[in-house]
DNA sequence: CCGTTTGGTTCCATTATGTGAAACTTAGTC
DNA sequence: GACTAAGTTTCACATAATGGAACCAAACGG
């Protein structure tokens, strides 16, 4: 939230510097972390000596910085497996790879910002860790949008007090009245657009992966460029896509579904 | 040394608890949990309650269960980018897919484990979280024998006293004195070979990545089917193979950050 | 239906643990 | 050789973790 409230305790400062570390992309000097955070010395330091003795960070002697540790990746795998969508989802999404040949995304929510969990790229081999994991905004993206449409009120309020409404291009919703206005039409047809509204020349079309009871548990685009396609080719593909995301819901569900951050 | 019993204070307990998670390959129940792990019933409460409100697990509340949460692979994303290994081998693994049509595996050492780092698949289009963070065993993989055959001693007992020498198949090297054997002669010709060590009908052809130093930092694989190629055939690339190899090596060593210009 | 078990949540006195200012030790600079 | 920045250790103190026990709520069973 806004303002920060609780650090739950010891573990949760611990994991907030875990987060220092990863918002610092490159590996992070004692100092640079010093300055970064409310911790005072002592206590940074102790906790630096625990993660990377825990193997939760690494640390290089040589070049004295701190960088994530190979034990989150580990983790990552084991909760990408648990996870209730993306190992649903990944037949489907080389389905519909293959069948249309572009750029595929599947995203969840995760405080107010979009989590790209699975992908499929047109155009390379492959990208693995590369590519999921990443983290983009709600408000310009098209899964973003597909979700934050079907949102209950008060989840979407949380989230929308989270975005930046930054203008990245021309297309943009920056302001939270228009973004209200577009998420009324996609509630309506059921999917969303990409306009360029995120990058120049990127648009996608997506939607919502919804439970039974309409709960949002994630999004399905497939992303293309205006050089390649137009929105409203990719407007003829949303059955499809619309069709995938429910099959995946449906699967999803009848398996099992954590709740949702 | 050796098995430490220490559990690194409070946080160390908390990580104990995700890998429990981890551990159960689905939701995992809170009575699981109290029976799976030495932790009273109180503590263990407190302790789920602080890593959900985190976000690095999420409860099911109409199941009742416990899993790994996505902020894990948010976390993992970010570990991937700040390997010295993984982003800079990218390139080099479309490379070497490209060229020999074969799969590739890039993995490092942890806790005397092989942790796949990054992954090419010659026959599906792509995999992703689904592949990479997977964990296999040292001691009967190509890239596991490429690494531990250019372990410092030290470190090489380590690694030797963590591996279990299940026999997976005829071929597997099932004793230390065997394996050691072996990883003399790996050393001598800078390549290893799992000669269906692990799996019947795989084969592959690994290298060492190595600093100037000579510490190893992870190791490439070339893996192939019995059915599509022999042994034989592998080693023809292994010049190839450890060409590539050192390139990385050398380039990750070289990487300096950029404020460091 | 009511006693009992199972599975989960809350209390709270006790003390182990984490805390952080300050002192200390390098390594680097002028 | 004095000065500064960066990192490490100490230690008196108080916060925060601990876990036994009590509690609650379903499900079970007789």
């Amino acid at each position: 939230m806004g303002s920060e409230g609780h650090t739950d305790g010891t573990v949760g400062k611990a994991l907030d510097i875990l987060d220092m570390v990863a918002r610092h992309d490159r590996p992070a000097r004692f100092s640079e972390l010093l300055a970064s955070g409310p911790f005072p010395k002592a206590t940074l330091y102790r906790f630096l000596q625990t993660l990377t003795n825990q193997g939760m960070l690494t640390y290089d002697a040589d070049r004295g910085t701190y960088a994530l540790g190979v034990r989150l990746v580990r983790l990552a795998h084991a909760a990408w497996s648990q996870s209730s969508l993306a190992p649903i989802a990944l037949p489907y999404l080389d389905e519909l790879a293959a069948e249309t040949g572009e750029t595929i995304h599947l995203a969840q929510m995760d405080q107010g910002q979009v989590l790209y969990v699975d992908k499929r790229n047109a155009a390379r081999p492959v990208e693995m860790f590369a590519q999921a994991g990443k983290i983009g905004p709600a408000y310009c993206t098209g899964v973003g949008k597909a979700m934050l449409a079907f949102l209950p009120d008060e989840a979407l309020d949380h989230a929308l007090a989270r975005q930046s409404f930054h203008r990245h291009t021309d297309h943009t919703l920056d302001t939270p009245a228009r973004l209200k206005a577009e998420l009324q039409a996609i509630r309506a047809r059921g999917h969303a657009f990409d306009r360029e509204e995120h990058e120049p020349g990127i648009i996608c079309c997506a939607a919502p992966i919804l439970t039974r009871s309409g709960r949002v548990i994630g999004a399905l685009s497939v992303t293309s460029t205006t050089a390649r396609t137009t929105l409203a080719a990719l407007e003829e593909r949303s059955g499809r896509i619309k069709q995938v995301a429910a099959r995946i819901g449906a699967e999803a569900e009848s398996w099992r579904f954590p709740e949702q951050g």
